[in-house]
Formats: structure tokens, sequence, C-alpha cells
DNA sequence: ACGGAGCGAGAACGCTCGTTCTCACTCGGC
DNA sequence: GCCGAGTGAGAACGAGCGTTCTCGCTCCGT
């Protein structure tokens, strides 16, 4: 069972590598074999199809990358006033990696969103889990919870444009706005961000 | 020379159509003559590989979304300080066509940013006209330049959500924290917003 | 009237893809 | 010791891709 496991793991490792690396389409499933040193056989065993690849690539990584977002915030040491702030620092990090290329669910959908509903399905499920994780945040930071769409929005410019860029400003740039917005709010408290907007 | 060039803008018609909608890899050149009506012949005798293709396809299209842009923000009776505001207001439009599936350059650039260097090229001359044509409307309305960037990264995580979500309210909250960016940067003038982050 | 340049329609080519099959081999239970 | 189930390595298959070629035909200058 483990061994399964195992391999299951090494060719989700060389799949998401491949995936994101170079675009879904582009990869075949001969290069997520000699990728992960596994056999075809062995591959379409696992994975019945390379949609099915496709989805668990996708889930998988919607998990860490929530994780890992999720752990950093955890372990700062930031006031809940400003925790929703390291969001933007931890997407900075994100971006100085060395093979960062953007949300990988959005260049999913784009690829294949129009044909494939469970790409789309998979894409909207992460987004709509990170606007919640940041609604989190938000509530805890006594912020009012309209805050949350406009700061998801801030995110999510800044990693598109920091894809297309390849440059790491945008999560300041982001993360300024992100505290202009939240002083506002805090400040004048419910009245001008009433008007900020349905929660979506 | 007027034949070719309508010939030119029926496969460049039916080319964005297809792509657009469906994916540029998706779609083959034999769906692009036949969505055009055009030989294959002629096809490759006004664009020698798909590659070209795609890069008219693109520059095209950019062209025609920056002119849609700047000339709604041109009918407009909005006074300077509040035309900022009516590229969201565009955007929410765009987002209720019935064919809206995000923004070609990013969709593009998802699927083949990492092997065709051409397409990302445009992809970032896209956004960035479109971040100094912002920049321009935020110096007619006498706010600090730095603020154009935190706008953009506004409208295009927009883009993204309304395209994922299929829903135009992105629109509506990004408008929103614009308004209250450009309210406190006028507000507080140099002040807070002098730590808003380098042009870029 | 005629020769040839250009055309439309689509067959053909070479390649790659996702997926399956072959076949020699290994190895654990009787 | 042996049989059969399962394995690894890779060939094979059918479909689709981007691109080019073939082949009648048309039409224009002389």
């Amino acid at each position: 069972m483990t061994e399964t496991e195992a391999t299951r793991e090494r060719i989700l490792d060389a799949a998401e590598e491949l995936f994101y690396g170079q675009g879904i389409q582009t990869v075949g499933m001969d290069a997520v074999r000699s990728a992960s040193g596994v056999t075809l056989r062995r591959l379409y065993q696992v994975f019945p199809s390379k949609g099915a690849l496709v989805e668990a690539y996708l889930l998988r990584r919607d998990e860490r990358w929530r994780k890992s977002l999720a752990s950093c915030v955890e372990k700062s040491d930031a006031p809940p006033a400003e925790r929703v702030l390291v969001v933007f620092d931890w997407l900075r990090d994100w971006f100085t990696e060395p093979d960062f290329r953007g949300c990988a669910f959005v260049n999913a959908f784009g690829e294949l969103g129009a044909t494939a509903p469970e790409v789309a399905e998979a894409a909207r499920r992460h987004k709509e889990a990170f606007r919640r994780y940041l609604a989190g945040l938000v509530d805890d930071a006594g912020a009012p919870g309209g805050l949350a769409t406009p700061l998801a929005l801030l995110a999510e410019g800044a990693i598109t444009t920091a894809a297309l860029t390849g440059s790491p400003l945008p999560a300041h740039a982001a993360r300024e706005a992100a505290r202009l917005l939240l002083a506002a709010a805090i400040d004048e408290d419910g009245r001008a961000v009433a008007q900020a907007g349905p929660p979506r």
C-alpha cells in the first residue's frame, strides 16, 4: 500500500513540476513518465487517464498552497490586526521562487477551463477557499467583512502581474494598498466600508 | 490589396473567437479555416504559421481592447477625478458580455508563456500599456502616481476573478476599493501615499 | 484560341499525443 | 519445480495536429 502511495507521490511530483512549469497541454504523458522514472503502465495504473492526473495535480497543489500560506501566517507573531498583511509577505516570498510562474489554477483555467469543467471547478474552489481564508483573517483583525473581496482582488492581481513581469514588486504594492484599505476601514469603521460591496 | 485585407480580417475574426473562447492549443488551423470560410492555402498565404496567426490575434486584440476602453472613458462626462473609476465600470460591462472568458493575454500566457517568448512578450506589453494608461488617468485626477500600480492590481484581480466565478461583481468591489484608495490618497495627500510603493 | 499562372478543395505527410498491447521475464504459493 | 499472475520496457495504434502537395479548373494577356 505504501508502495503505490510512494509511486503516486513521485508521479505527482514530476507532473506538478512539468504541468506548472510548461503548461498542461504542452506536457505529454511520456514526459511525466520519464520525469518520474515510472513505467507507463504503472502510470496508467495509478491514474487511469491524463485528466485524472491533472485533477490530482490541482487538488494536491491546492492543499499544499493553502497549507503553506496558513502555516506561514500562523507562525508569524504579528498581532491579529496585521496578520492579513502577512499574506502579502508570503506572496512576495512565493514570487521570488525561481520557478514561479503565476497561479497554477489561473493558468490551468486559461488553458482548459473552457473544455474541461473539472479544471474550471477546481480553480473556482481554490480561489473561493483562499477568499474564505482571507475573510477569516479580516474578521480576526476586527475589520469589516466586506474587505475580504477587495483584498483577494489585490492578491489575485499581484499574482498575475508578478508572473507576467517576472518581478516580486507587485506583492509590495498590493500589501501597501491592503494596509491603506484596512486603515481606512478601521478608522471610519462601518461607514465608508459598508459601501465596499457585497461579500461577492 | 483590400481583397487580401478583407480575408485577413475574416481570418482574424474567426481566430479571435476560437482562440479566446476555447484556448489556443485546443483550436487547430483547420477549425480556423472552416470558421473563416477561407481555404487552407490562403490561410497560410496570409499567416505563414500558426504562431504568426497567434501573434496577429494578440496584437489586434490588444489594440481593440485598449481603444474600446479609452473611447469609453473619453465619452464619459465624469470629472477628471472620477475618470479612473470609469475604467471599472467599463470592466463591469466587459464582464457581462456573454462570451467573456478573462484576459486573453493572461490565458495565452498561462498556456504558452513558458514555451513561446513572443506570447509572453505580447502579454507583458499589453499589461504595461494598460498600466500606463491608468497612470495617465491617475495623473489627470491629480492623484499621486504611485496609485497606478495598486489600481492596476485591482483591475487585474477583478478580471481574473470575474472569469473564474463567471460573475461581474468583482468589478464593483474593485471600483469601491479604488474609490477608497483615491479618496485616502487625495485626503492625506502625499503622506500615506508616498509609502504606496515605487512606480514599479 | 491558347498557354500558363493562380485558384479552391481537400488529400497527403510527418509527427506527436493519449492509450493499449506485446512479450520476455520474475516470483510467490501449491 | 512449476504455473500463472504481475512486471518492465517499449512497440504499436488510432487520432489529431501543423503544414504542404496534388490536381482539375479558371481566367487573363497576347
